[in-house]
Formats: C-alpha cells, structure tokens, sequence
DNA sequence: CGATCCCGCCACATT
DNA sequence: AATGTGGCGGGATCG
C-alpha cells in the first residue's frame, strides 16, 4: 500500500514533471484507454483492496507528513475517480495540487494545513452543493477520516455543525447522508425565525458596548425565553419530546451552539457577530454561571464552528475595532433574506430530493417506530433525527430503515421547525406569559416534537380562521400541493400545526404515513429495482428508490397522465445545481415577507406581525418544500413555480387547484388530497387518500363520490360544531361522539374530532389503497362496504400487526384512539400525543371526558408539556 | 502576547 | 466490553 503511495506521492512527481504518464498509468485518460484493464489498474490504485481500509491503513502508517501530501494529492484523486464526478471546485484541486507539489518539501504541514477550516473544505468539495435528489449520498465517517487523513474526530466537528444546518443527517451509526444546500436556506429562515423569537428583534451585538448590548440581549433574552434551559435551548433541540429522555446527553452542544450562533447573526442588524458575545450570550443560555474557563471553552468550541461555517461560505472573519481594540468577529455574507426555497436554481430541486425520501422514509419507519415507544425516546438535539436515531437504531436492524428515518426525519426536521416556530409564535401570541422555550425549533426530524404544536393547531384554529386562515390555507396548500397537502404536512412531521386552519391536519399526518407505507409496499412489490438498489448503496436505496418507486408507482397507479416526473426537474436541477457557490447565495427578498419580518422591532410586534410573516414566509419557503416533497414528482416545476408566486394570492386559489387537481390530479398526489374549503366547499375541508393512484384516481374521476368513500371531511370554522365527518361508514360512529361534545368544547370537538378523523382517514386511506388494484373503492374485497375494514388491513400492513381488526376500528373511534395509540405512536407520535394522552390517561371510552380534558389541557399541555411528555413517554415506553 | 485552534484524552452513549 | 460520539481544554502556532 505504502508504495503505491508513495509511488503517486512519490517524489517523481509524475503529476507535474510527467504527466502524461501519468495519465497513462492512472488511466486519467479514460480516452486513451484503449482496454479496459488500464481501468482496472487504476482503480485498484486508488483501492485495491478496500478503498478505507487503504487509505486508513496508509494513513495511520505514514508520518503526519505522508499523511498531509497524501491528503492533498490523493484525497482529491479519490473522489475524482469515484462517482462523484461533479466535484463542484476544480479550483480546489489546483490548489491542492499545488501544495501538493511541494510535497517533496514536505514541510510539515502547518497548522494551517490542518485548519478545520481547510478540512471541511476538503469535506464539502467531496459533495455536491445541490445533489440529485435521485442519488443520495452516503457519508461513512471512517471512509472520510481516512481519505482526508484526520481522525475522526475532526469529522464529527464537521458534521456536527453541517447537521445543524441540515447539510447532512445522520443515518446511523458511522453513517451520515448527505443533504447539500437544498433546504439550507430554509433552515436559515426558521433559524432566523427562532431567533427573532428568542432574542427579540435585529440587535447589535457589538457595536456599542458591546456588554450593554449583551446584557440587553441576555435579557432579552430571558424575558422572551423564560426557560432556556429546558430545551438546549431554542432552536431545534427538540422540544418536547423528549427532552427527557433524549436530553439525556448534553447533548450535541456543538450543534445547537452552531444554530445558536448561526442565529444571531440572522437576527443582528449588522451581521456581525464578535467572538466573545456570541459566547457570552451561548453561555448565558445555557448557563447563568459564566466561568472564565467555560467562555474560554465555547469560544474554542466557537472557532470550531466558525471554521466550518466559512468553509461554507456563511461567514466571513472580520475584526470589530472597539474602545479596546480589535476584536475578533465574523460577519455574515450568507443568504440574508429568506423567499422561500428560491435560493437554489430550481427550487423544488431540493424539495424534490428530499422529499421522495422523507416521505417514503418517514412513513415507514414512523410506522414502524409507532409500535415502539422510541420515538419520544430522545429527540436529542435539534435534529430531529436523533431522536428518530435512537428509535432507528432500536428498531431497525436494516439499513433502509434508518437511513429512511434519517430522511424523514430531515425532513420533517425541516418542517417541524417551521411549525414548532410557528406553534411558538402562536403559543406567544395567546399567552405570552407561557412560553415554550424549548419549542421555538422543534426538532424537524420527530414528528413527535411536534406534538405540541397539535394541540394548539388542531383546536385553536377555529376561531381565527378566516383571516388566518387565509394565510393558513395558502400554507398548507401551498405546503401541501394541490395535490399532496396531506402529505407534506405528514412529512414535515408537524402535525400540521397550521393553527389557523380550520381543518384538522394531524389526523392527516397519519394517514399520510399509512399510505405512504403503502405504497411504499406496492412500489417496492412493483419494483424490484429499489432492493437491488439497495445492494449497491444503501443510501441510494433508502433515499432514491422509494421516492422514484413511489413517484413511478403513482403515476402508473394512478395514471399516466402526470406528466411531471422526476426526470424533467432533474435536469434542471443539474443545470441549476451547479452553481454551488455559497456565497452567491444571496437571495431575493420577497418583499412581502421580509419587510414584516424586519420591520418588526422586537418584541412587541409581535406575535402577530410574526405570525404573519411566518405564514408567509412558511408559506413560501415551506409549502413549497413540503410540495415538492411530497408530490416530489408530481408536480412539475412549473406548477411549483406558479404556487410560488401564487403563493401570495393562494388562499384563494388554492383550494381551486387542489380541487381541480384532485379531479384531474389522479395521478399523482400520493398521499392525500386536502381540499379546502375555500374552492367551493367552503365548510369542509377534506382529505383524501390520494395517494394509492389506482383506487385514488378512480375517485377522483368522480370526485363527489368519491369523496364519500376515502375522504374526511374536517370542519371548517364554521363547522365548529361539528366535529368530523367521515366517510360514510365512519361517520355513523362519530357521530354519536360529536353531540356530546359539540358545544361544549368546540375546541375540543375538533381534537376529538380529530382523533375520530384519524381513524376515518385511516380507512379512507386504506380503501383507497386497495383500490389500487382495483378502481373502485368499495370493492374492497374483505370489507367492502366500510372503508373502516379498510383501514383496518392497511393499518395492518402498515404497522404490522400492530393494528389488527379494522372493524374494531370502524365500530368506534374511540377505541379507535385506544387502539391506536399503541398503533399510532408508530404513525404521528408526537402529533398525535396531546390528544393521544388524554385519551390515553382518560378513558378511552368517553369521548366528553376527553374533550372536556383537552379542553382543559390544550394550554396546560404545552406548560406542562415537557412533564407531560416525560410522563407520556414513560407511560408510552412500557407499552 | 493575544488570537487561533489542533490534538487527543476521556466520559458518556450505543452496540 | 467494545466502539461510537463528542465535550473539553492543554498547549502549540500564528500573526
């Protein structure tokens, strides 16, 4: 091994003095190469045996010297010859090159050399900025240590603060897979949001004095978060769910320290942050005790993290000259403004990449989780992945699973945060004196998190919904697509907290999980191909296949008719893609949005302002992800685009297109089709499965009845009184429910409702699925004539045993809840808890008490949540 | 001499 | 017990 090293590295140098043969010998001349041995040749050189173990083994043999021109010359020549064709910088490699030439010289190689920063560079020149949404990328930390000759320690410095950004996820032990930019903006823009949330308004951090503005701003601080502490803190670390359990850690201090300091300088004015104030303000957070020696610590630990964020291009060093003299600080030259997902060429690119993967991903492993009580188990950080980890890890032997939940939980990350920020401005709004600290940034990976956001989402709306509503509407449907709203919403993870909307989202998260399941089943009944994929990588298997299958699956359930397809978009995305320079990344103000957002002064705004900019800044940011995700394919760009800018206008055009969508739209929306109400319907919102093409699409060509069949019809604000309709079947069991609880508690009457909702989808969903073979609904063979014993069996499928009759289902929501809650916790943990708990500790039976509990509870919930949710865990564990 | 921050020990978590 | 993660801070370098 050494000599083969050596020979590259070797003095000769062939590279520069020779390089022709070079190219010979290496097959850089992949023209030249007239037999394909030459090929063989060379790629044995770069591993013969296995490509890590090489590269560790030299690596861990060589002296540091060996090892930093190794680094140089071969780090790149690896990833040259491997797939990664499309290194983005070539530039890098000249440089590299020629530090590598000096090889010889051999000087140590500096400290610089060694720079985290020059490492995560080294890193992120590894990976596309803006990857295919069709391949995912798999990134084994030995494999990277070893080819950038670094312990791996360094690496985790590195993907600890590229997870913060959702750059990368973690899949599973040693594995992390690799996300790009796509979403990265959008993580910006809940950071900024949570940010605004926490500290208040623009600040500057320095200028003045800078104690006096720190203090201010711990102040603050303080005031708007009264408990920091609980939840690591704001951003993401997952809020609730298991802050108990998960928080167990200390948990990837380095990770909420980089959202916290990515953070600021989103909220500061200037855009520039002083090293010491960003530590002093990250100390106080998390700690009243400042000891010199800590500061001294988060400010190394700062360096860290600054190196990486460099790397990518988000700041810059600078030095702030004050009354002492300089100090040492950095400056923000990312993206400033956050439209909405527009940073990247293609927006949907992103969304598309990540979606496909999420939602396949999501559904199942959350089924899955759902028979566990895991997923609460920790939500560790931020990332909702970790949590989602912990349940991966237990639960899934296989490696689709996890990398699946790793994606999903990306995913989901993505939009629980954008819910949990909303939930938290809402929750602001209502009660400023309660504030849920920790939900600020849910975690986007578990859903679970969201759960609180639930509770509030599902019964407040009612009220406000015809303003908000509006903006909400426009969210979900733009989140949602026309067609998928449902979806995305599961995916997110959020239960879909659209606290304005009138209709019950959650239920539908479920649902959605269950049919993505589904199909997932049926894509991969289809489609060998994802298994075989899987052979090959993993990653690719888990990420790319599902979305592709699933995507390919729909539409041939459904119908040929979806045009879209990945392909198309794929190649924009390519074109697009390329551009990967971060800095550029600048983005166009939308200047609805970040005039509120700005414009805000700080705290007081408020609530309001804040919610609105969050509508709208979700809206456009989100939604579009969230459609992309979700219909991933299905729509097109174009049709993306139009939400985009429709956006802005949705709310009454939406729930148009959903409809006409969901006439027409059989193709695609996997999962469910939201209608709102607006289009016309302008009591109800429905849901439908969509997703199982076949059975979908046959509804949707008659779409009235249809509707009948598979969709749940949650009321809309004006529906209040009523708590859900069903369809037909489920309807009857409802029914009886509802009355009592109608009046009293409309709020009530929606969770209620929501839950009942939950099992009609369920059956909806199922039959629909079925249906998939066969067109008509009904048909179902079992059950045919309720769509309950639909669900029944998909439940079944879904969870796996887990469910077990339908018709227990069918006959009475209620226990349907109880049922399903052992089930359910697979499907929308989090989501699903608040209502879930009460059913859980009450009696399942009543559903006035629950109500009446909720009713209690909805605000409680979320002061206690964190207790709660310790409890519920604990409570949800053992089953 | 202060600013940076590499390096790797070591504790805790997960297998 | 082994291995994965990652907090942490001593002390080397840089400027």
């Amino acid at each position: 091994e050494n000599i083969f090293d050596r020979s590259r590295m070797s003095p000769k140098t062939p590279i520069k003095n020779e390089p022709v043969d070079l190219s010979k010998q290496k097959g850089c001349t992949p023209e030249r190469n007239p037999i394909t041995p030459v090929k063989l040749v060379d790629r044995p050189q770069s591993d013969p045996w296995t490509p890590t173990a090489n590269l560790k083994m030299l690596v861990s043999a060589a002296s540091p010297d060996m090892r930093d021109r190794e680094k140089k010359k071969e780090l790149f020549r690896p990833i040259e010859n491997s797939e990664q064709s499309d290194t983005p910088d070539s530039l890098q490699y000249d440089t590299v090159d020629d530090s590598t030439v000096d090889e010889f010289e051999k000087q140590r190689p500096s400290r610089k050399q060694k720079s985290l920063g020059l490492l995560c560079q080294k890193f992120l020149a590894r990976y596309p900025s803006y990857p295919l949404s069709t391949e995912k990328t798999t990134i084994s930390l030995d494999e990277v240590a070893s080819i950038l000759g670094v312990e791996r320690r360094r690496i985790y410095d590195i993907v600890n603060v590229l997870e913060s950004l959702h750059l990368v996820s973690r899949v599973a032990k040693n594995q992390y897979c690799w996300h790009g930019r796509h979403n990265l903006n959008q993580t910006l823009k809940m950071l900024q949001e949570a940010g605004k949330l926490q500290y208040g308004e623009p600040v500057t951090f320095f200028q003045h004095k800078e104690q006096d503005l720190e203090y201010k701003f711990g102040e603050q601080k303080k005031e708007t978060i009264p408990d920091s502490q609980d939840g690591p803190l704001l951003d993401f670390s997952e809020p609730d769910c298991t802050s108990a359990s998960a928080n167990s850690r200390k948990d990837k201090s380095l990770r909420i320290m980089s959202q916290k300091f990515v953070m600021l300088f989103l909220v500061s004015k200037t855009k520039i942050v002083t090293l010491d104030i960003a530590a002093k303000i990250l100390i106080e957070e998390t700690q009243d005790t400042v000891d010199h020696s800590k500061f001294k610590t988060k400010v190394r630990r700062l360096y860290d993290i600054a190196n990486v964020l460099t790397s990518l291009g988000l700041i810059k060093k600078v030095h702030v000259t004050e009354e002492r003299g300089r100090k040492p600080a950095f400056k923000w030259i990312g993206p400033v403004e956050f439209p909405g997902k527009t940073d990247e060429p293609r927006g949907h690119s992103p969304t598309s990449d990540s979606l496909p993967g999420m939602q396949r991903g999501a559904c199942a492993p959350y089924q899955v989780c759902a028979t566990g009580k895991q997923k609460f188990t920790r939500h560790a950080s931020f990332n909702g992945a970790q949590p989602c980890e912990g349940t991966r890890r237990k639960v899934n032997s296989e490696p689709n699973s996890p990398r699946q939940e790793r994606q999903d939980e990306y995913c989901s990350k993505m939009i629980n945060l954008a819910t949990v920020c909303r939930q938290k401005i809402e929750e602001d709004t209502r009660n400023p004196s309660i504030t849920s600290p920790l939900s600020l940034l849910s975690v986007p990976g578990d859903s679970d998190f969201c759960v609180n956001p639930l509770p509030q989402a599902v019964f407040p709306v009612v009220q406000a919904d015809v303003p908000s509503l509006s903006l909400s509407n426009g969210i979900s449907n733009q989140a949602l697509h026309p067609s998928m709203p449902a979806a995305s919403k599961t995916e997110n993870g959020k239960p879909t907290l659209l606290p304005n909307q009138p209709f019950l989202c959650f239920p539908s998260s479920s649902l959605f999980m269950l049919c993505s399941s589904l199909q997932e089943n049926n894509s991969r009944g289809t489609q060998p191909t994802a298994e075989d994929v899987g052979n090959r990588s993993v990653e690719a298997q888990a990420a790319v296949p599902p979305s592709a299958s699933q995507k390919r699956s729909s539409r041939k359930c459904a119908s040929p008719s979806a045009p879209v397809d990945d392909e198309e978009p794929a190649a924009k995305k390519q074109t697009m893609e390329q551009s990967d320079v971060p800095l550029s990344l600048v983005v166009p103000k939308k200047p609805f949005e970040s005039p509120k957002a700005e414009s805000t002064p700080g705290s007081g705004c408020t609530s309001l302002e804040h919610l609105e900019a969050f509508h709208l800044d979700l809206t456009s940011p989100v939604a579009p992800e969230a459609a992309d995700k979700e219909s991933t394919r299905p729509l097109d760009s174009q049709e993306q685009e139009k939400w985009s800018q429709n956006k802005d206008h949705n709310e009454t055009s939406p729930g148009k297109e959903h409809n006409s969508k969901e006439n027409a739209s059989q193709p695609f929306l996997p999962q469910y089709l939201y209608v709102q109400p607006t289009a016309g319907l302008s009591s109800f919102n429905f849901l439908f499965s969509a997703n199982q093409a076949p059975g979908a699409i046959s509804l949707a060509a008659s779409p009235l009845p249809s509707l009948s069949v598979p969709c749940v019809m949650v009321p809309s604000a004006a529906l209040a009184s009523f708590p859900l309709v069903c369809s037909p079947a489920v309807t009857s069991p409802l029914s009886p429910v509802p009355d009592g609880s109608f009046s009293a508690a409309a709020s009530m009457n929606f969770s209620v409702s929501g839950l009942a909702s939950t099992t009609p989808v369920f059956i909806g969903t199922t039959a629909v699925v079925t249906p998939k073979v066969s067109p008509a609904p009904s048909v179902d063979p079992q059950q045919p004539a309720h769509p309950a014993l639909h669900l029944s069996p998909v439940l079944a499928r879904s969870c796996g045993a887990v469910k077990l009759d339908s018709p227990v289902c069918m006959g009475h929501p209620v226990t349907l809840l109880k049922l399903q809650q052992p089930s359910s916790a697979p499907l929308t943990p989090k989501s699903i808890r608040p209502a879930r708990h009460e059913a859980f500790f009450k009696t399942p039976g009543s559903l006035g008490d629950p109500v009446a509990w909720k009713k209690n509870e909805g605000n409680q919930i979320r002061n206690a949540s964190s207790v709660q949710r310790r409890l519920e865990i604990s409570s949800t564990s053992p089953d």
